[in-house]
DNA sequence: TTTATAGTTGACTAAATAGTCAAATTGTTT
DNA sequence: AAACAATTTGACTATTTAGTCAACTATAAA
């Protein structure tokens, strides 16, 4: 009963598209109304704060995100092929991202948590909650590699976490350099990190 | 001839607490002035923006830096030692930061990088000259440890590259998860990457 | 078609922020 | 000690920003 909107997704569009091609501070809460189309007083009819708007956009994000990922690791590939599509998949899309938008603009979870992990706490959880949400996918595979003896790694928890770290670094990387090229080293480095050797860089 | 003044040090030194304590977006004008203890007529007369700031301290910091980064990687120990040793200077400083703010902050250029990159082009490409700079110090620590033969290194360039790229992601991730021993897996990673056996984690 | 409910609007206030400037002050040089 | 140049100051303006609210509108259900 009483009437339906899409204030609230396009709320959540609008503040993942400009903190991510900005950054969280910068985006003010006009902004987002006039990008969504939609007046400040809807914009705190629904969200209490710029703060929770973010929060409920991560979590939206995610659920579309997730899909994708389930199919670039689904458990009917092997598990190595699992990461290799994912390093590619990650590299036509920054590819994709600066083609429209004119900037390589990294991972926009880790970006966002790098700046405001000090400052706010809500969505610092959130961020972290999903960043570790996406390193079970790496460590499910890892771990099936390992028992499938294709590689070593007794604690593919931890392998994970490296994997991840330089991951994301080189994504952070590309959006401070501009250049999706840095991104090439991408498999590379991952297959180095897991003691399997691979020479083929990124298709172009 | 005229007065002397500390103000644009303050200023400096103020604005890198700021942001790496906080982040860009978030550190205003007037904080800085009150930190520094310096009017802001004063910010006026030294600088034109909070960008021309941020730069030079960029600068100042690093020439800073660029002592202790002599000392660490100092063509006097081998090369692997220097590598060992900035792993370890890593872990302790993060620990140190951690004690006296509540918070592991992480790399402030990086963190810094990350968020201005699209917005701030003067800053960020003097984020980009000194992250390169600090590659250096890799890129040749790996390049002697390669002729003595104690890893395999043809490019050491695009290895100092992929170590980087995973220190930032892991001092990154400390700043995220606000949680410094994520930086023990620090130096077996980076001697992974080298395909280096090397069991002990950092000291505590 | 009424009514209750969910959502929308624009006009408003208060506060924060960037940026300016003429006058005052202080240290250096002669 | 006079003159000069470099720096400081505080009081100012203009803008941007967050946040509020009562009146209004659309829709689903009764």
């Amino acid at each position: 009963m009483g009437r339906v909107s899409s204030a609230k997704e396009q709320l959540m569009n609008a503040i993942s598209e400009l903190i991510w091609s900005g950054s969280y501070g910068s985006t003010t809460i006009d902004q987002i109304c006039e990008k969504a189309g939609v007046k400040k007083g809807s914009f705190y009819y629904f969200f209490d704060s710029k703060a929770a708007l973010a929060t409920a956009a991560l979590d939206a994000a995610f659920q579309k995100k997730k899909v994708e990922m389930d199919a670039l690791f689904s458990a009917t590939l092997p598990p190595l092929d699992r990461i290799r599509n994912y390093c590619n998949y990650i590299y036509r899309r920054q590819a994709e991202i600066k083609q429209t938008h004119g900037f390589a603009l990294g991972c926009p979870l880790f970006t966002l948590g790098a700046e405001v992990s000090t400052q706010e706490q809500t969505l610092r959880a959130k961020i972290q909650e999903i960043l570790e949400y996406h390193g079970r996918y790496f460590e499910s595979a890892i771990r099936e590699a390992h028992a499938a003896g294709l590689l070593h790694a007794p604690d593919p928890a931890a392998k994970a976490r490296i994997l991840r770290a330089y991951l994301e670094g080189l994504l952070t990387q590309a959006r401070i350099q501009n250049d999706v090229e840095v991104l090439r080293e991408l498999s590379c480095g991952i297959f180095d990190l897991l003691g399997i050797k691979e020479a083929e860089p990124a298709p172009a």
